[in-house]
DNA sequence: TATTGTTATACTCTATAACTATA
DNA sequence: TATAGTTATAGAGTATAACAATA
């Protein structure tokens, strides 16, 4: 019996959430690798990248509900990864620091992610990889705005 | 470390999933007008494709564990979209197939994905889609075969 | 009255173990 | 014994409503 899906494969929606998918599989194990989930490498990052920021600007940032925010603030916390200290600006507020641990395990696990961006796009040329980032910000962008 | 104001932005594997999480919300909205989740279109396409074909075949190329298959034909079959007949060949197995009201929806819901995927490529030449499809192809391929 | 963080909860999607009926 | 479809269930990931403390 001849089988062949190449209908769906005409549709970039399909294409991408396909690729996507198993792209993230590999992701979600090197994250595992250092005790982390994609979402809360996330954090780690953000946080990393501007200390002292809040839950309420971490959640907008990364498009997390609060809610769901907890308990990855939680986990890096009770880790030792970060710091909450009450704002002194705002005493409902907490900021978040890395700590010299949570610096650290960030600076592994994103060369770590690197060396598997390298993976899932080797056989790409550089221009082609600058290429494929500035094709899907610009389909975000009109997933987002053509609405 | 030079930690840029969009760190995680440099990373293929965020944007790829950035990009797809906000672009498969406007399929599944598009998807809904019909009465369908992606995975239902996935499986009424395949189907059409390949009229007869059983569920394992449908669930292995769609990468569909079979359990989760069953909720789904059971949905297209109750509303009549598709046909489920024992094989002859095989008494356990069920084929399955169209009817002409599947092919209709297929028809129209694949027209209106059509739709969507010109509108998130907005911008990109045909040029630029031929690649950006070669590109995630390739990167599935990679993250398959990488391991 | 509005906002920050929180709790409880629910819904989707996906994954695994074990059953039945056939092979 | 192995396979096709099924059932039950569990786990992520994500979403909303409502609360206490503070603004």
């Amino acid at each position: 019996m001849k089988v062949s899906d190449n209908t769906l494969r005409e549709l970039t929606g399909y294409r991408l959430q396909r690729a996507t998918g198993i792209a993230m599989m590999r992701y979600k194990a090197v994250f595992a690798q250092f005790g982390l989930r994609r979402t809360t490498f996330s954090c780690l990052s953000l946080i990393v990248e501007t200390p002292g920021l809040r839950q309420s600007q971490l959640g907008e940032k990364l498009s997390i509900e609060r809610p769901n925010l907890v308990g990855i603030v939680e986990d890096l916390n009770r880790r030792g990864f970060i710091e909450k200290s009450v704002s002194s600006e705002d005493r409902r507020a907490y900021s978040l620091r890395p700590t010299a641990e949570g610096l650290q395990l960030f600076r592994d696990a994103f060369a770590a992610v690197q060396e598997l961006d390298h993976q899932i796009t080797e056989g790409m040329t550089k221009q082609d990889r600058t290429a494929f980032h500035s094709m899907l910000e610009k389909l975000e962008s009109n997933a987002v705005h053509s609405d």
